[in-house]
DNA sequence: GTACAACTTCAAGCTGGCTTGAGGTCAAGG
DNA sequence: CCTTGACCTCAAGCCAGCTTGAAGTTGTAC
């Protein structure tokens, strides 16, 4: 059984945020002594997991469900897939953006302004700012 | 000479996040009509200059030096880079999130604690939050 | 000349993910 | 027994990037 400064000291989340966590039904303390949390060594993977789900660009809230009533894991598999698409689409948009990036570093129009390479860029990322309004 | 509202049609960024932009000094209306503001056509450029600017993840405040006082684009080369060397960073972070996810989403194992290779993603995630916290 | 829609300002509110601060409690060590 | 400091709670604050609302002004159409 831990106390919270052994959870922080061996997962690196601040005391603050292993509250809030628990506040928001994200970790579980197994009980009190006293006043004072104490946790079983299992909140660590369950902070692992937390934050991997984070890196991954989930929000607390879906987070918050993967775990079972009892604080198990329990990922739907489906979901999975489907951040994993989620991530695909970041990635293609982000790999463009970078290569256009790298593009207008070396242009040599005299302005960005003057590059077709570079419009289109521009006028893609704002039609997708359009096209984030309407559809969501 | 656009008005407020044609802006708004044809950029598809909303009138108070216009008014927002100009108090933050990302663009420049060319005047007023009474109290109305009256943009030059440039806007809309600037507008998708913008756009690109925030997909490419630059805050406003990068986004704001990347127009000199005139408000035309005057972009710093080594900055775009710089961006370009993070992007690279952030899209291998998700690539290997991605293809973790993938393999979370069809591995055999009971629970996914009792994967390898979930774990080893587990490991790094947590391992780069507390990296994040030392260093910054 | 008057109605009205489109604009204006300014301050405050919102989301997500925390952090911070004031003030209170309590277990362990001396 | 008393101090200490690690913990607690609760409310408020912070950040970015806007949005919303109330209340005021104005160009334009009739």
């Amino acid at each position: 059984m831990l106390d919270i400064s052994e959870v922080v000291r061996r997962s690196g989340v601040p005391a603050s945020t292993l509250r809030y966590y628990e506040e928001k039904g994200l970790i579980l303390s197994t009980g009190r002594r006293g006043l004072k949390r104490v946790f079983a060594p299992r909140v660590l993977d369950q902070l692992a997991l937390i934050a991997l789900g984070r890196s991954a660009g989930f929000s607390l809230d879906e987070i918050g469900d993967m775990f079972d009533a009892g604080g198990e894991p329990s990922i739907d598999r489906q979901a999975l897939l489907e951040k994993a698409d989620e991530l695909d689409d970041t990635i293609r948009k982000l790999t463009a953006m970078r290569d256009g990036l790298r593009h207008a570093a070396k242009c040599p129009a005299p302005s960005h302004l003057e590059c077709g390479q570079f419009r289109r860029l521009m006028n893609i990322a704002s039609a997708r700012m359009k096209a984030e309004k309407q559809g969501g």
